[in-house]
DNA sequence: GCAAAAGTGTTGAAGGTACACCCATGT
DNA sequence: ACATGGGTGTACCTTCAACACTTTTGC
């Protein structure tokens, strides 16, 4: 299994910030480490790349086994190479950056892993490695994509109600939307469907349950539509 | 030198896409390879990292040895690891793009390399690996970057006219601008200082000479400002 | 004086922002 | 009947897009 090479090279890895959303606000996913460095502390889900796996693929992998999630959106975010960033070794990680929706995929600890816990992005416990760094570099990029790519959808679940979409972008963004304004904005797009449906046992007047038109999407995209908000 | 592992690892290797201006519009500059794999094929710069070496740094290293240029802008792009990229074997590349004023930086092939030209964006030749695709992935990126931050800048001499300018966005974005619109925008910003001198010993009214005040776009960027074309 | 690009304003359309009240439901 | 969030329209302002002519210089 060892191998020799000509030349030192450094160690390969992926970590992923998987973020989720509920009432609370925004959430990142962690994990505690089974194994040195760091054993015993909090750090983002990952591990080393194999030898001929692509690297999507070792992130979905090290995800599948230290926190059980599939399936979810995964974009590259960055990667971060300084020489000191792991004390064994100069490693060099490929970060990338997951949206789930909380309640849909349940969360459990497996390989390397003690525990899987969903923390409050602003109250993250102190984490392994840059992985605190890398989780502020996820939020800024989720903040900038989130206003021209529809991906805030991959938070929610497929039916939600105006206010949660409007809540979610509240929530990214760290700021203040104006109902009014916000739901002009969203029908002017028309991107999102009426299922018909409205929420059920709610103290309220129950709203509308609305999903996104990702195939509608994916045609305009084609056609150099520009989604923003 | 050689070095032992417990398990093996992919390769890693910096690549850089430096672009440059001129009349002619948009240009790559390109290495003519001496070693195999892919020997006397043209390529991107670049090469493999140090144990010890950060990204950033040894992206700089190989521009440097390989076509002498330095102190270009440089933004780290994307990492692209596909199993097959390499037919040696796995290696995983850290790509970058670099934006640099070709009249100023002289282009000087070394190490590695027999030649460095500079190629138009799309007439390029068959390029080693995937480095056509890198290329690709690079434009976008450029062309998207240009809109929200004053990136172009780079690609123009110290001074230059409005009419150079608008240019660069034209070739950039792919289309053409209004020159009016164009330079009311551009005016609104209140980030170019006319340098008081004009073009000269041209067969025409020369144009005034700007200079971009990357200070005050610094104190404004601090503010929350958002630059905007 | 001619060729070539520099430089300059106005108008209409669209989109963004600010703002307050009635409605439907569960308890 | 009351509490709670659901749902809706208008007026103003800013920004964007379309569009053509005069000016300055070198030859």
């Amino acid at each position: 299994m060892s191998a020799t090479y000509a030349y030192p090279r450094p160690a390969l890895t992926v970590d992923c910030v998987v973020f989720g959303l509920d009432d609370e606000g925004l959430k990142v996913l962690c994990i505690e480490r089974e194994l040195p460095p760091f054993e015993g502390a909090w750090a983002l889900p990952g591990g080393f790349v194999r030898v001929g796996e692509a690297l999507e693929e070792a992130a979905r992998r090290e995800l599948q086994e230290e926190t059980g999630l599939e399936k979810v959106y995964l974009e590259q975010l960055y990667t971060f190479g300084a020489p000191d960033r792991d004390p064994r070794e100069h490693t060099v990680s490929v970060a990338w950056y997951a949206l789930t929706n909380i309640r849909d995929h349940r969360v459990v600890a497996a390989t390397d892993a003690r525990d899987a816990q969903w923390f409050p992005l602003h109250a993250l416990p102190e984490l392994a490695f840059d992985h605190g760094h890398i989780v502020g570099v996820a939020h800024e990029r989720l903040q900038g994509k989130v206003r021209y790519r529809p991906v805030g959808f991959e938070l929610l679940p497929r039916r939600f109600t105006l206010t949660q979409l409007q809540h979610l972008y509240e929530v990214i963004l760290e700021r203040e939307l104006d109902k009014r304004n916000f739901r002009k904005k969203v029908s002017s797009l028309d991107l999102l469907v009426d299922t018909g449906e409205r929420e059920k046992n709610v103290p309220r007047r129950p709203a509308r349950l609305y999903r996104f038109d990702k195939r509608k999407y994916r045609a305009l995209e084609k056609q150099g539509f520009e989604f923003s908000i």
